[in-house]
DNA sequence: TGTACATCAGTGAACGCGCGTTCACTGATGTAC
DNA sequence: TGTACATCAGTGAACGCGCGTTCACTGATGTAC
C-alpha cells in the first residue's frame, strides 16, 4: 500500500518525532526498531525505505532533534530555572536531548559524535547570547562552565533513588550558577 | 574443578575487578556477562555461582566500585585538575564511575540507584572537606555545584567529535569552577 | 597423620528469546497517453 | 478529463545472531574418621 509522497515525508519526520522521544526517556539500546515504527503507526518492515539502518535512525534523530533545540533564546535565568526543576528531571522524554544521551553517545558512530559536536557549539553560542551583561572572556567561560554543570546536574539527579537529594542537587546547583554569572568580575 | 575458598573470593574479587573497568568503558548493555568472565579468566558458566543475575553483577560492581573510590582527600585544585584533563576523558575504564556510568543508572535495578546514591552523598562530603576555606553553606553549595560541573564537562568532554572543542570544555570548566570556589563571599 | 568420600566451584553445551535486518508481496499513487 | 499501467511505500513472515540463563558433569577441596 504506497503512500503518497506528502505522506511518506510526515511519516519520515513522525519516526523521528517518536525516536527522538523514546531514545531520550529509555535510551538508544533499550528502544527497539520495532517499537519506534509501531509507535509511529507503522510496521517494522517499513523502517528500511527511511533509514539505512538503525544507527542511520540515531544519527539522525540527533541531528533532528538538537537542531531543533534552538528554544528560549531569551533570558537565561528563567532557562536556568526550569533546566534545574524536577519537572524537567522527571520528563525525560520531553526533556533536554543532551541530558538524555549526551553520555550514551561515546558509544555511537562517527555521525552520532558529529551532531552533538554542533549541537554543543550552538548551545554554547545561545547561552552566550543570554549572557550580554557579562564580557567576551568571562562570557565564554560561563557559558561552558554554567551548561557543564546544568547537564551534570540534571544527570546526577536522575541517577539517584533519595528524591530529596536529587531536589538539592537541582537546587543548590542552580544557586552556584546564578552566584557565579551574578559578577563577572570575580571570575 | 572445585577450587579453595580463597581462590573463589579472589575470583569474585576479580570479576567485580574486570566488570567495573568493561562498564566504564563501554557501558553495562554492551558487556556480556560471558565477556566478562572471559576477562577475569573464567567460563560464563560459573558466573550464576557468584551472582544471581547479571543486574546483580552490575549492582554489586556499582556498590565496589563507587566505595572504593574514596580516594584524595587532600587538595582539591589538584583532584580538579586531573579529573578535568584529557588524560582522565580519554581513560574512561580507569575513570571515575560516576561521569562514566551515571546517566546509565536510571535504567537499572533500585539496587544499582541505592549504590548510585550513596556513592554520590560520600563524594559531596569528600569534595565539602576538601575546602575548609569556606564557610559550611557556600562550601556545601560549591561542593554539588563543583561535582555536577565536573561530571557534566567529563561527560560532554568524551561525547563530542572535536578535539580543540573537547578540550576546551574541559579547561573552561576548571576555571570556572577555579573562580567559583575562590571568593566564598560572591556566593 | 593418613585415608575415603561428600561437597561444590568451575566447565561448556544447550535453551529460548528478542533483536536488527531481509524479502516476496500488496495495492494506492501518479504518470503517460 | 479519463483510462492503463509502472512505480514504490508499507506489510508481515522469516532469517541469523548474540544474549542471559540453565544444567549435567568434572575433579579438586576439605572434612569425618
Amino acid at each position: 500500500m504506497k503512500v503518497s509522497r506528502e505522506q511518506m515525508a510526515e511519516n519520515r519526520r513522525r519516526i523521528l518525532e517518536v525516536a527522538s522521544e523514546l531514545f531520550r526517556d529509555r535510551g538508544f539500546d533499550a528502544v527497539s526498531v520495532a517499537e519506534v515504527m509501531k509507535a509511529a503507526g507503522l510496521t517494522h518492515g517499513g523502517f528500511y525505505g527511511h533509514f539505512s539502518s538503525k544507527d542511520d535512525l540515531v544519527a539522525q534523530t540527533l541531528a533532528h532533534v538538537l537542531a531543533a533545540d534552538s528554544g528560549e533564546g531569551g533570558d537565561f535565568r528563567a532557562y536556568l530555572g526550569s533546566y534545574l526543576s524536577p519537572r524537567h528531571r522527571d520528563n525525560p522524554a520531553a526533556g533536554c536531548p543532551t541530558a538524555g544521551l549526551a553520555a550514551a553517545i561515546r558509544h555511537q558512530t562517527p555521525a552520532a559524535r558529529g551532531a552533538m559536536t554542533e549541537g554543543l557549539r550552538a548551545q554554547i553560542a545561545r547561552i552566550e547570547k543570554a549572557l550580554p551583561e557579562l564580557d567576551p572572556a568571562d562570557r565564554h567561560r560561563a557559558a561552558i562552565g554554567s551548561w557543564a554543570a546544568m547537564v551534570g546536574a540534571v544527570i546526577l539527579a536522575r541517577a539517584i533513588a533519595d528524591p530529596a537529594l536529587s531536589d538539592e542537587i537541582l537546587e543548590q546547583t542552580r544557586a552556584w550558577i546564578e552566584a557565579g554569572i551574578k559578577d563577572g568580575a570575580t571570575l
